[in-house]
DNA sequence: GGAGTCAGTGAACAGTCGTACTCTGAAAAT
DNA sequence: ATTTTCAGAGTACGACTGTTCACTGACTCC
């Protein structure tokens, strides 16, 4: 019987890991390629399946390039829930967010190098679903901003300008990271220094948004 | 005889002319999708000549990126130069830079779809030879703020740090409005509002910079 | 326990791809 | 005027592509 639904069952346990399969392949082929050009029978022979079972999970490339970003996101979800919790004085606060993406970087390139690459991508509706989450994080840290001290009396509109410039900021930043490479630690260092200083200029713009009068219509 | 060097010759004139139609013909295909997806026989079929004849030209689609990435960036000098010799108070500056990034953008989109995209594309030739020319760009921004009386004092770190937010904010703002489209006079209008904003927000920080004691270790 | 579901197979389809080869004909050099 | 150069055509090659189809066999449900 089993009428647990929590159980998922040998079947679609086993659905479940090629299909985990099928996203962990494609991450790797990704890397030295863009989704536009990977393959559904590449993706397939990787994971050792035939090319018709790829249709069993994924209608298409970019299906699977959409769960992709669900996944990739879904698995950065604490790293962003830990920068937003951030407290402490500033410079504490940039010091240890850039050392968190480094870190994540450099733990997970791959997950970065699809989203970065991806996002500017040839492939819609991929792009589209990035620009979401991204908007929605962009979100999330607008509201933690709205509840800060120092940004009281900040318009909404202000507000989100200076949430997606840190988002921005963020996956600028990733984006330099990568191309430097895991080995470069000299390139590495002056690229996560550059980071905080560029944090803190935009740190200091904030502090001074509101001394000179901003002008509504602008 | 003809010993005037100057003087290309109807054989290599016409050389240069399929050349260039190659590239027209790439940068118009490559609207749809990336790169490294780009068939060479595709390219050859647009432009109507042989996939053999398409050696004559590049020896693959890599070096045809490459010398794509010369002339977009080559194309967009004057743009360039004459950001760079903007003047006047803070406020009409970056209004007339957005405005001329909206401009350039809108009248030609694919080259900056271009460059936006294989950024951070699959090929890594490309992607080195976009990241030398906008570094070089960003060096001459340097220079030019180094000659700025309010960022007197400067150090020439910090300098450079400053210029490279700047490229990458209206590199990004690019990507903004190619993704809004030239349609979406709303979205658009939005897009460089908050353009605008940023550069004021770096350009307030950038005033306070010195305030602070700027850690020279951090 | 018997019927149905369904992940995955294997073969076949019509294309496209990059590359290599010989050949042509007009421009260039002598 | 004769020879050389060379952009491009044409052909052929083997390999790869996305998609469809009927099929199998282990699981699920009643």
């Amino acid at each position: 019987m089993s009428h647990t639904p929590g159980a998922p069952g040998p079947r679609q346990a086993q659905k479940l890991r090629t299909r985990q399969a099928l996203m962990s392949a494609s991450l790797e082929l990704l890397e030295q390629q863009s989704l536009s050009s990977l393959g559904l029978r590449e993706v397939a022979r990787a994971v050792g399946i035939s090319p018709a079972g790829f249709y069993r999970h994924f209608c298409g490339i970019p299906e699977l390039g959409v769960a992709l970003v669900e996944e990739t996101l879904g698995s950065l979800r604490t790293l962003i829930a830990t920068i937003l919790a951030e407290t402490g004085d500033t410079e504490r606060r940039i010091a240890h967010t850039v050392e968190l993406i480094a870190r994540h970087v450099a733990e997970q390139p791959a997950y970065f190098r699809f989203l970065v690459r991806e996002r500017t991508g040839g492939v819609a509706p991929v792009r589209r679903a990035i620009a979401t989450q991204l908007d929605l994080f962009s979100e999330e840290l607008t509201e933690v901003l709205a509840a800060e001290s120092e940004l009281r009396g900040w318009q909404p509109e202000d507000l989100r300008m200076l949430a997606g410039m840190y988002v921005d900021q963020m996956v600028m930043t990733a984006a330099a990271l990568l191309e430097a490479g895991p080995d470069d630690t000299a390139e590495t260092a002056r690229i996560t220094r550059t980071a905080r200083r560029r944090l803190r200029l935009i740190n200091v713009g904030s502090e001074h948004w509101l001394d000179e009068g901003q002008p509504s219509s602008a």
